[in-house]
DNA sequence: AGCACGCCGACT
DNA sequence: GTCGGCGTGCTC
């Protein structure tokens, strides 16, 4: 038994316990409570980063060698269970700004570390050693052969020295694949493994970008300046839709490309699409490379590996891009900063635009945050000054901003079992009739959110969670939007069984569509939304048709609100502006004030005037008559006002306690038994449990607590000693949400 | 996350 | 008398 003596002196000079084991940590993607050691056999050497195949229990797994301790352990694993590292794999290590970015997400969110490197290894193919294909050259020595047309022709492609795979060959030489088949059996050709590496060809910053406003021009400079520079900064790129943010961030790329370094830019899922892509092709010459959902697993293989060897010079991705292995970055952009899907919800917890600034401060260097709608939290930040704000105030490329009206629902009031108002009607027609688009606007999938039976008043409601059933007319189901459970759509009740009383309630896009064929019958209109936009493919052939105009009206939820421009579109319909205030959480004005806003942005582009009518029961409300009057600043002056009454965040801190389970009665239990050892602490409170508004989700029952702190006081450390003391029965889930903004 | 160990019901 | 249910705990 090695006395504590002994292991500090062996960890400080290791040379002089040669004969000792050497012991490595060893972080594995698992939810451990921290690095393992492991005994590193005498012939290999692992430094921090490297992916090492070690042994756990009875099966193998890959982990990253982690630094070592600052100082040693008060408790060090005794020797006797160490077991041998089985190999160093042969990869591109996880940099030392990675494994700092997991230690620090670790302790933010409080999960274990090893579930924070998950993330960082999602790609397990990537360690393996690089796929090869077989591919074919001439042979130094060839054997004498028959001579013919094709083979000639082989012959001279090949001598042209490029291994080429013999499907190729044959291609460029206009010949069979028995041709070159026959040549290397012949051994005229003889097979050479290639590495298939895929390329991503340097951006050219060199490029003339556009010709760039004087305000653009005043904020390039700045981003430039810092990206050229380095150095931790966090920059906020405020300005309308069509002010040209882009082009601006695009400047501070190019300078930190010419400063050699690396650079992510982060965008929601959901605005990856083709027409940013092009933008960015047009500046500088290449597509950059990209990381989403939709990529496959060689892509990723492939994107992973290209950005651990410094190869991929510019990538744009979904949130989870920020865990790539970038060795050399040096800008990262956030565009759309205040996007909610930015919160990773499942797993691991956490917002990547505020983790995208711990990256940014661990590697020294700026980051750009872009919105027309910043957060609250971003603007509280500028104005605090952490953050620097530049404000590109009009509209690049002389369009106006579009005027906002309301239509009280109250005075105006659509036809029975109709949602259209009529002046938003005779707007409509007025619009197409001039030859120009449309867009109606209902955050709601679907045909019908709720189906009931007339004659027994019964509700279709999921089985696994406490939600309706949306009626989705074309698939002619019932589907819960919230677990994918769906059933046929019923003829008779499934209560009562009186036959053909279902009845359909309230709108869904495809009843509002409904509505417009029949209000609009010339209209060439088209539904956009998540279950007719699938894929990159869709997207683009529906931006196609609003590009060319042979659509003409799209009936849309908030998936056209995002990253797409329509040239033509000239008027905005809000079907239901008050939708998104339901449920009143913390930061539904905020929410509903960025979607209208993004909303009524997709009008009036290109030199045409735009028109954004918005129905509403509650013309007064703050966030509607703030969104008419143009006055974003004002209505988050006023949030702010009320965040900083009520010690909300950002002025407050919060954090989300989520127990559930399978069964009510442990999971209400465990709640009660958290608030009774709740922490007592001045500038500390915990508020329920309650039940959520959805008690019952995925068949898993609910409740919530909430910590509320002032922000001088760490919720983390409130949440070690709080939830340390509390026992979690088994089949019993408790989850953590720091800075949760989600409350359902 | 797996996986083995460990105590209480229905079977050959 | 065993097979097997999943609760509990461990993996360097």
């Amino acid at each position: 038994m090695a006395t504590s003596d002994d292991t500090a002196r062996r960890a400080s000079h290791p040379a002089l316990f040669g004969s000792e084991e050497r012991r490595v940590k060893v972080l594995l993607p698992l939810p451990l409570g921290g690095a393992y050691d492991y005994r590193l056999p005498p012939d290999m050497t692992a430094r921090p980063g490297q992916f090492v195949r070690v042994p756990l229990s009875n099966r193998e797994m890959v982990g990253v060698v982690w630094d070592p301790p600052e100082e040693e352990d008060a408790s060090t694993v005794p020797a006797s269970k160490l077991r041998d590292v089985e190999a160093v794999l042969n990869a591109p290590p996880l940099p030392a700004e990675n494994r700092r970015l997991v230690e620090w997400i670790a302790a933010y969110v409080l999960s274990p570390p090893g579930a924070v490197l998950r993330m960082a290894m999602s790609v397990p193919s990537a360690l393996d050693p690089p796929p090869t294909r077989t591919a074919y050259v001439l042979s130094d020595t060839p054997p004498e052969v028959r001579t013919t047309p094709a083979r000639a022709r082989v012959i001279e492609r090949a001598r042209e020295g490029m291994a080429l795979p013999a499907a190729d060959l044959a291609r460029e030489a206009g010949v069979t694949p028995g041709v070159v088949r026959g040549l290397a059996d012949a051994g005229v050709l003889v097979p050479v493994q290639v590495r298939e590496r895929a390329d991503w060809p340097d951006p050219d910053s060199e490029r003339a970008g556009p010709a760039l406003s004087e305000a653009q021009r005043a904020a390039a400079d700045s981003v430039v300046a810092k990206a050229r520079a380095g150095g931790f900064s966090v920059t906020l790129i405020d300005g309308v839709t069509g002010s040209g943010k882009t082009e601006v961030y695009f400047e501070a790329i190019a300078a930190a490309l010419r400063a050699g370094r690396q650079v992510l830019v982060l965008l929601p899922e959901i605005a990856l699409g083709a027409q940013w892509l092009e933008r960015f092709t047009k500046r500088f010459g290449v597509a950059p490379a990209e990381w989403h959902s939709d990529l496959t697993a060689a892509q990723r293989r492939a994107t992973w590996r290209g950005v651990a060897e410094g190869r991929v010079r510019v990538l744009v991705g979904a949130r989870s891009g920020l865990h790539l292995p970038f060795p050399d970055l040096g800008l990262i952009v956030i565009d759309e900063e205040h996007d909610q899907s930015f919160k990773q919800e499942d797993g691991v917890i956490y917002h990547a635009r505020d983790m995208a600034v711990v990256r940014a401060h661990i590697g020294d260097f700026p980051i750009l945050l872009a919105s027309a709608t910043p957060s609250l939290e971003t603007v509280t930040n500028c104005e605090s000054g952490r953050y620097a704000r530049l404000v590109l105030p009009e509209r690049h490329g002389g369009a106006d901003l579009p005027t906002i009206e309301m239509v009280d629902l109250r005075r105006h009031p659509p036809p029975r079992q109709s949602w259209i108002a009529p002046p938003l009607r005779e707007a409509l027609e007025q619009c197409l009739a001039r030859g120009e688009q449309a867009l109606l606007f209902l955050n709601r999938r679907g045909y019908a959110p709720l189906t009931l039976c007339r004659a027994c008043g019964h509700r279709l409601e999921c089985p696994n969670c406490n939600a309706w059933l949306v009626e989705h007319r074309f698939s002619r189901r019932l589907e819960c939007h919230h677990c994918g459970h769906w059933i046929p759509m019923p003829e008779e009740c499934p209560e009562c069984g009186a036959a053909d009383q279902m009845a359909a309630c309230g709108p869904g896009v495809e009843r509002l569509a409904e509505e417009a064929a029949a209000l609009l019958p010339d209209a060439r209109m088209e539904l956009a939304t998540s279950d007719t936009l699938m894929g990159p493919l869709a997207a683009a052939a529906f931006v196609d048709r609003m590009a060319t105009g042979e659509t003409n009206l799209v009936i849309g939820t908030q998936i056209v609100a995002k990253g797409y421009h329509f040239p033509l579109l000239t008027l905005v319909g809000v079907v239901d502006a008050d939708l998104g205030l339901e449920g009143g959480d913390l930061r539904a004005s905020e929410r509903t004030f960025q979607l209208l806003s993004q909303v009524a942005g997709r009008a009036g582009r290109a030199g045409h005037k735009g028109r954004v009518l918005l129905q509403t029961a509650n013309p007064d409300a703050r966030v509607l008559s703030a969104i008419a009057a143009g006055d974003r600043d004002g209505f988050l002056a006023a949030e702010a006002e009320a965040r900083k009454a009520g010690g909300w965040p950002p002025f407050g801190r919060l954090a989300a306690l989520i127990v559930s389970g399978p069964e009510e009665r442990p999971v209400e239990e465990t709640a009660r038994a958290l608030a009774r050892a709740a922490p007592v602490a001045d500038g500390v409170r915990v508020l329920g449990p309650a039940p959520p508004p959805l008690a019952l989700l995925r068949g898993r029952f609910r409740r919530r607590l909430l910590l509320k702190a002032d922000r001088a006081i760490s919720v983390q450390k409130a949440l070690r000693d709080w939830i340390g003391h509390v026992k979690v029965p088994n089949q019993v889930r408790l989850h953590v949400d720091v800075d949760p903004y989600n409350f359902m």
